[in-house]
RNA sequence: GCGCCAAUAGCUCAGUUGGAUAGAGCAACUGCCUUCUAAGCAGUAGGUCGCAGGUUCGAGUCCUGCUUGGCGCGCCA
């Protein structure tokens, strides 16, 4: 904020020895007066007084207009503002800057490569696999609103192993359709684990594929398809989309991997086992961690390995270039991609920026497809919809039933989102039905609940301002508490891409949507007790809904207009 | 066994570089719809921030050890 600069300066210019330092500007508590404030102690070691002194000293110099008091609190310095003429300004920025308020536009001028979801092709996708193209979606919304140009890759694994299985165990299906791929996907499994020679005619399948056999091909091919395209419709429902379609059966034959394994072989790092495999010893190639060392390359029958593929597809990545090169994974991949790392650094070059996240644990435990107890996304975002659709047809009988489905939609869609974003990456979402499905208190509905309200007002209101006519005025803490919330919305937003953290935008989102309820609860609008206070409280609510519309839009939510 | 990640209210989660009294929601209890949508608001109750040490003027946040959970550890992708 440039008000914060302000301040810094008029201390730095009082006291030249406290340049570079950082303060932590912080809002203050309920019992102390002033809007914001900072604690002195990092200044008292520079200064080599009491925190106590400082802050005093500190209280009497002479700080922009804007602040109309400096109070100290002990160690603490606070500010208390002209709250009028913050609220102008920023409301009059807020209306300004419309959609892309929030945003530093730091992007601007460069590219970013991002590659998310990338699941197997093979059955319905379940909710654990959201998460890595709901992060992945999201950073991408994020990245794209900050300036920057976002090509959004996913790589289709069509082939390997378990393509194979598919391709054998649907043999004399005809017409397969993408929901029965599932019970096929856990029958060959099971076969293969049963049935040694079942698994190795899978190999085999693959080993021709690999070598172009034209029916093989065609009939991996047909598969990949059937599951690709039922992911992608499902995925699809949920916002999530891609620009760019990589396939693994590309990577096969490849002249970079012809080079990168000439390298690995001179640093010594390549060697043949006593079974016939093509071995990398990863740490002839710096590797520290004795688990994960060793990594085969290719078969003894000569048939390549998916790392062999991921390396020449990675290498593909950063040819094509950009300012950032970042990749979703799951914490199932963190070794996986540390091994990548060390073998992208041997041959050069620099490895894409990995964002890891956790699994999506039942409430009963882990999910397993093998067990059944999975939670299919399709499942959860029909079961949303459902109960969102309940309560719109409570909520408005006469709507015609098209327009209910749709918000009904846009209210499931956005529960679901909300749920599975607002958790930290690195931590578990423990899924239960319940917490899930439930529109109240911290979740997507309730903040598209405030928007809906406050598009109900200005609806009522018949008109809303493009610009502010005249300056603000505040007579309400609930108004305060709700505009001095927005002023902090672009460095959450910068955070969130920072820490490449979504659940900050979520936590964001609904700080300001409860600090609206109550200023709706507090603060009359269309009957404000005259013209002015009205028009400023109409001004407020604007600028609230385009805060909160820009977050929603960050998380991929819409918000319907009445719900 | 080894490595990485996590542990905050009964449950699900916030707590962005260490700073003022640790915050929401759900569940429980009490109020509030003739007034802009009650998917809401106000209030009550609920915490040795897994355990034990350490660093610091100050630790939920940093360090060490332990416990519990998640994930991984050479012809799956």
């Amino acid at each position: 904020m440039e008000l914060f600069n302000k301040i810094r300066q008029t201390i730095e210019q009082s006291y030249p020895d406290l340049k570079g330092i950082n303060i932590d500007f912080q809002p203050t508590p309920e019992n102390q007066t002033g809007d914001f404030g900072f604690p002195c102690f990092v200044y008292a070691k520079v200064l080599k007084t009491s925190p106590v002194n400082i802050a005093s000293k500190l209280a009497s110099l002479s700080y922009p207009d804007i602040i109309e008091e400096t109070k100290t609190a002990g160690p603490y310095l606070n500010f208390s503002l002209d709250r009028n003429v913050f609220a102008t300004e920023l409301v009059s920025e807020i209306l300004s800057q419309k959609e892309l308020f929030g945003s530093g536009g730091e992007g601007k001028g460069k590219r970013v490569l991002l590659e998310h979801t990338s699941i197997n092709p093979n059955a319905s996708p379940h909710i654990g696999r959201s998460r890595n193209g709901l992060i992945g979606d999201t950073l991408a919304r994020l990245f794209r609103f900050e300036g920057y140009d976002v090509n959004v890759h996913y790589y289709v694994n069509d082939m390997g192993k378990q393509i194979g299985l598919l391709v054998m165990q649907a043999e004399d299906k005809k017409d397969l359709r993408f929901h029965e791929v599932l019970d096929l996907y856990v029958e060959a499994n099971q076969r293969a684990k049963d049935d040694p020679d079942f698994e190795a005619k899978g190999f085999d399948l693959l080993m021709r594929m690999e070598h172009g056999d034209p029916e093989v091909t065609k009939a991996f091919g047909d598969m990949v398809n059937i599951c690709l395209n039922g992911q992608l419709e499902v995925l699809g429902r949920l916002g999530l989309t891609y620009d760019t379609f990589d396939r693994e059966s590309t990577f096969l034959h490849d002249a970079r991997m012809d080079e990168a394994m000439e390298v690995f072989n001179k640093q010594g790092a390549l060697f043949t086992d006593e079974h016939g495999r093509k071995v990398l010893d990863l740490q002839k190639l710096g590797y520290c961690s004795e688990e994960g060392r060793y990594i085969v390359l290719k078969r003894a029958n000569g048939s390549t390995m998916y790392m062999y593929r991921d390396i020449a597809y990675t290498l593909e990545k950063i040819e094509r270039g950009g300012d950032m090169n970042l990749i979703v994974l799951g914490e199932d991949h963190k070794m996986y991609f540390e091994q990548m790392e060390t073998i992208i650094r041997s041959l050069g070059k620099t490895p894409p920026v990995a964002v890891h996240y956790s699994y999506i644990l039942l409430k009963e435990g882990k999910m397993s497809t093998r067990q059944g107890n999975v939670v299919l996304l399709a499942d959860f975002l029909d079961e949303a919809v459902q109960h969102a659709r309940a309560k719109v047809e409570v909520q408005w009988p006469d709507m015609p039933e098209d327009e209910r489905g749709e918000i009904a939609r846009i209210i499931g869609i956005g529960a679901v989102r909300f749920a599975i974003l607002s958790v930290r990456p690195n931590r578990n979402v423990i899924f239960d039905w319940e917490t899930a499905l439930s529109f109240t208190g911290d979740s997507g509905p309730y903040i598209q609940y405030s928007c809906t309200r406050i598009a109900s007002i200005l609806r009522k209101h018949g008109s809303e301002p493009e610009t502010l006519k005249s300056p603000l005025t505040l007579t309400h803490d609930a108004e305060w508490g709700l505009v001095f919330r927005l002023a902090a919305v672009p460095q959450d937003i910068s955070s969130s891409l920072k820490l490449k953290n979504p659940g900050i935008l979520a936590t964001t989102a609904l700080d300001i949507a409860r600090r609206f309820s109550v200023f709706y609860n507090e603060c009359p609008v269309l009957s404000a007790e005259n013209e002015k206070i009205r028009d400023s409280r109409i001004a407020i609510c604007v600028a609230a809904r385009q805060a909160l519309m820009n977050l929603l839009g960050l998380l991929g939510i819409n918000a319907p207009e009445r719900m």
